[in-house]
DNA sequence: CACCCTATCGCATATTTATGTGATTTTTAT
DNA sequence: ATAAAAATCACATAAATATGCGATAGGGTG
């Protein structure tokens, strides 16, 4: 019981055996599906359903990140583990974007690969320095830090139209929400969007979400 | 040579003396810039350029995140490291957002900041298994293009429509974006919001984000 | 072919939003 | 206490949005 069931697709005949050993050989792992491809794949996740996936990266006919896919199509909770080499870049944010989660070099040290199974099925990511680096810079690229509503001193009036203004009530219901006449939800908006430097409702919207 | 010069800031008087002390310690650290707060952190970007910052999360006046933004602001390539009291998951995730490149707790070990300090520096980052995973599923959920619209059978250029509608544009914009009248555009959205059975943009807005 | 869906356009009108230029009162901070 | 900031209200105008009632043209399908 509580055993960690492990599916492991490597292409590499040396590694994908060394790894088997390794992780056969923790007490509560077991390698319920060892491969070179992903041609049964679909099979195995319905019908093994393994807690923890290993993929390489890189196999052949079916990329790794493909498998992420098929995987995930079929058990969208699934644990997926990324072996790669460091080079990768490309491939490495191609498969976070399909839902991997977790990053370890094939050089790294077995503890830390048994210990990325463990984390991985706990809930956690793991990944390694580099990779994560990696990771960040693209995540802070495609992310440009959603400015917090914190950063425009708005006053705490303000920040409460604002709210009403982003939960989509008219003008009419934010003035009767707060007791205040039309003209003066004109007059808090007016100083909202100088500060937030938007010129529509719409704007901030896109902006903030 | 080979210097690793750092910058502290930290509120804290004695935590921040400490930490200067034993990373002043370090054969091939410096500490190059202490302060208990970020006021004068632009010219010290400037004119000192350190290595590593190693910024207090939760400092008064100016928080450590919005220094973030004040560090990478002018200088993109900067090595962040955040400190902060316990794993407030929130505001870590902010910093990544930011741009930081690893976050340590201040119970952390003297040996473990010099080792996320040298990881920084070397082009890595030091992160904890959940906010890895945070940051994955955000990543994730961000990717695969607005799929929630897809149950209200759109046809394709109202989707298009629709899409720009929510990225802020004017009526005037969207009309000009895709080579329409802007009576068609109105015409679309007409029946985009009996589809989705709103009747503004900002109900959109709210509704689905 | 007749029918339906999609995309396009026109005209009309009412409402909502955006923005400017004020003024007055209340609260907050020095 | 007094100056600054925040919150309130008024009047005015322009622009954008919401909605109704059309019409036409092309594509695809039974």
């Amino acid at each position: 019981m509580g055993m960690i069931r492990i599916c492991i697709v490597e292409d590499n005949m040396a590694y994908r055996n060394a790894l088997a050993l390794f992780i056969g050989r923790v007490s509560d792992f077991e390698v319920v599906h060892i491969s070179d491809t992903l041609e049964d794949i679909e099979n195995v996740v319905r019908n093994v359903n393994p807690d923890v996936y290993v993929l390489d990266i890189d196999l052949p006919v079916t990329s790794g990140i493909r498998g992420i896919r098929l995987i995930k199509d079929i058990n969208p909770e699934a644990n997926i583990l990324m072996l790669t080499v460091f080079e990768d870049e490309e491939k490495i944010f191609q498969s976070v974007k399909a839902g991997a989660l977790g990053y370890l070099l094939k050089k790294d040290p077995p503890e830390r690969i048994i210990h990325a199974i463990r984390s991985i099925h706990g809930g956690e990511s793991i990944m390694n320095g580099q990779i994560a680096r990696k990771i960040l810079n693209y995540f802070t690229k495609q992310v440009p830090a959603k400015p917090s509503f914190e950063d425009y001193n708005l006053t705490k009036r303000e920040t409460e139209i604002l709210m009403l203004l982003i939960d989509g009530l008219t003008y009419k219901e934010i003035a009767a929400r707060c007791f205040i006449s039309l003209d003066t939800v004109f007059s808090h908006i007016k100083k909202i969007y100088a500060k937030l430097k938007v010129n529509s409702r719409s704007e901030i919207a896109a902006r903030f979400r």
